[in-house]
Parts: structure tokens; sequence; C-alpha cells
RNA sequence: GGGGAGAUGGCGGAGCAGUCAAACGCACCAGACUGUAAAUCUGGCGACUUCGGUCUGCGUAGGUGCGAAUCCUACUCUCCCCA
């Protein structure tokens, strides 16, 4: 059993468990910094920890492109190339057929396609990811699969069921037949079935059918309506067994997170904090600040009072403005810090709410602070 | 003293009779960003507006012409070269 719910209320979804890994626990619910290509952006590992992150995630289909196998075969594995001890998950590429749709094609087995990098081709099959995460050493390996943007027509999603099904499936047969060397690595099924209800019912259960160490919701947060995404978290997630971790993939805003917490969602990886934070926008318990606007010039407060990360205990709204004003890179690496900070400690005092028993007064008075800015 | 070049919106800089409220860049002001081709992208940027327009505008003052940032005259100011 790699996943223990340590607590779940009885009226409502929300709950709190522990995930164990092969580079530590991972106590949920929790949110994952992504790192796509072994960093997260600007910030060492090092740095990235000292936020509180518990585990970060990487992507499969970037790092398989750069540096490439041979040198993450050679660096002995992922945790060893970034200096990163924790827990890592990596991304199969799935979400790439989706951002990157121009430049591939899903043929049988697999997908082809078009390096954004140099143009050169490439065929990968959804037994080529896994092995290649396993080379990367993951502690939680995710299978291909295909995302669709929103909307999708019903034979759309229909037929990207049956190949999202079809590359699971092979992905465990992979994982299994690598035996030994996988042995420590957890991999997840993934439920796709865009805004469709029953379509999403019958991916969960032939997904959970097959049997995965915990289970993704995909294709959710690709241009839906917030009410939908939630409608359909909460109802994909009533399809999951209850022991199992329950992971939302690329959710979301901390109101989101929240909402899907309160769905039941156990698991969540967003570049909201660090893109957002390298755009400007800092999150905080008041609700979103876009720190290069003119009023922050003479804003000498920190980015959150209430914050005690390193970028709130030692500079101010004023100078981060300048920071950005000037283009140096030290605004960056400032906002993306706290912003993962206010992320971990938003999770994990969600957390603590959840074990108290209080999510949900929590979750309201969150809330009501976080929209009323100003 | 002689000869030459030029003055365009916050700045740089196109335009050289009509399609010019004036390209483009910068600066400035906003907005977007959800399994990262993102330190990115989008919009605004003379005034007023019932959002259709209306007015004021390309150093200053006149003039030509149906029409001028664009042509002519004078003036003011800058820069360069020669003494």
């Amino acid at each position: 059993m790699s996943f223990k719910l340590i607590y779940k209320n009885k009226n409502t979804k929300e709950r709190a468990g522990v995930l164990k890994t092969a580079h530590g626990d991972v106590l949920t619910p929790c949110f994952v910094p992504v790192g796509t290509l072994a960093t997260i952006k600007t910030l060492s590992s090092e740095e990235v920890k000292a936020c509180g992150a518990a585990m970060i995630m990487t992507n499969a289909y970037h790092l398989y492109l750069r540096p490439g196998r041979d040198i993450l075969e050679k660096s002995k594995g992922l945790h060893n190339f970034m200096s990163w001890d924790g827990p890592i998950m990596t991304d199969s590429g799935g979400y790439q057929i989706f951002s990157l749709a121009a430049l591939k094609k899903i043929k049988n087995g697999g997908v082809e396609f078009t390096s954004h990098i140099d143009g050169s081709k490439h065929f990968l099959t959804a037994e080529d990811i896994i092995e290649f995460q396993s080379i990367l050493g993951s502690d939680i390996m995710m299978p291909l699969d295909e995302c669709l943007h929103y909307p999708a027509s019903r034979s759309d999603a229909e037929d990207s069921l049956r190949t999202t099904f079809d590359w699971a499936k092979r992905s465990k047969a992979a994982k299994m037949k690598n035996g030994r060397q996988s042995a420590h690595q957890l991999l997840f099924g993934i439920i796709q079935g865009s805004t469709y209800r029953d379509l999403r019912k019958c991916a969960a259960e032939e997904i959970v059918g097959v049997g995965f160490d915990g289970y993704a919701i995909g294709g959710v947060a690709v241009g839906e309506p917030q009410d939908l995404m939630h409608e359909i978290t909460e109802h994909t997630a009533d399809l999951l067994p209850e022991d199992k971790i329950r992971y939302l993939m690329g959710v979301g805003t901390p109101l989101d997170m929240l909402g899907a917490i309160s769905e039941g969602i156990d698991l969540f990886d967003c570049v909201v904090p660090t893109r957002n934070g390298r755009n400007g926008q800092a999150f905080t318990w008041d609700g979103e600040l876009q720190l290069r606007n003119a009023p922050f010039k003479y804003d000498f407060r920190p980015i959150d009072e209430r914050c005690d990360c390193h970028a709130c205990s030692n500079y101010t709204r004023a100078y981060i403005r300048h920071l950005f004003n000037t283009e140096e890179i030290l605004g960056l690496r400032l906002v993306s810090l706290h912003n993962i900070y206010f992320y971990v400690k938003l999770i994990e005092i969600s957390r603590k709410a959840i074990i108290e028993n209080r999510f949900q007064k929590f979750r309201e008075e969150f809330e009501g602070r976080y929209n009323n800015r100003g």
C-alpha cells in the first residue's frame, strides 16, 4: 500500500493522507511545483526545498529531447542530476500532445512528433515513455495519455479515450516488464473523457480495472468554465477508489485547489505560481497582486504581511516592482519563491484544517478574504 | 565671418501634398497566464465623446493650393565643416 488515508470527513469529501515513495513520504493534500526541464524555473533545488515543497514534477518528454537519455543515464538518474533528494513525479508528455498539437501525430502505439527545438522527427511509444521514466528514476511515473482541448466533440473524446486506455495498459505492462528496475516507482492511471460524464465514468472503470498505484484526473483546466471544471472533477473523483491517491493534473489557482480538495482531491501540480510569478503576479492571503503595477512604486510593505517566506522577510513590494521594472532576474526569483511558499503553506494549512475537521470553515474564511482584495 | 544639415507626439525615429492623430522602437499604463516551446503574450498610450465621431496637432508666423507634417517666404533655435 503506497497510500494511506489518515482522515476522511463523514459528510464532506476532503481527505488527508500520506503517500509513501522511495524518496520519502508525501503528506496529502499536497501541492507539487512544476519543473519541466529538471528545474523549478529560476530556483535552485535547495530553495525549492526551503519553500517547503515535498515533491516536484518534471517532464519526461522535455527531458528526452534535452538533455536526452544518455546524459540522464550517465548522471545516475534525475535525483542525482538535479540535486533533489525528495520525491519526483514525471509527467509523460501527454500534455505536450495537447499544447504542441501542431507538431504531433498520434500513431499506433505512440506519438510521432517534430522536435520544437531542432525540427527532428521522433516516434515514442507508451512503452518508450515508461522506459525513459525508469531511467529518470522518478518516484511517480505518468503514462502517455491524450489531453484534449475544450470543447471536444463527443467522437473525438471517445477516440481519444480509446488511445489513452490502450496506452495505459501498455504502460502498466511495460512497467511490470521492467521488474526490479521499476519496482520502487509508482505508476498512476489517468482518467480522461473531456466534459462527458458517461465517458469519464467509462474511463474510470476501465483504468481502475487495470489497476494503478494512484489515479489522475486529466483533461481539466483546458479552457472550460470554472464551474464545469469543478463539476467534472467532483464527478470523476467520486468514481475513484477511496484508498488510492487522487491527483488533479495541472490545477490550479488557490481557489481551484481548495475547491478540488472539497471534491476529494489529494494532489495538485500547477505552473501558475512559477509562471505567473515570473510575470509579476504574487499570490497572497488577501488575493493576487500585479507587482509591476504603478501603485506598488511606493509600497514598502512585504508582498504579504502574513507570510514569513524569504522574500517577505527581507524585501518590499517597491523593491520587487523595481526589479521587474529594470528586468533584474532577482525579481522573478523572489516572486517565484514566495508563490511556491504560499501554495505549499496554503495546502499545508488546509491539511491541518481537514484533520481538525474544520476545513469547510477554513475554506470559507480564506475565500472571503482572498476575494476581498484591496 | 563663409558654407552645409536639420527642427515630428514623454524619448529615439519614419513619413516628404490627399488613404496621417501620424509607421516602428523605447518608456509608460493595464490585462492575460491552470500536467511550462512562456523572464511570455495581448491591449492602451493628444483632448473630449451619446464610442458614430468631434476638436487641437508635426519649431513660430504667414502664404500657395480643393487639400499641407509634407511646397514657398520670413523668423527662431540646434548641429556639422571651413576660417
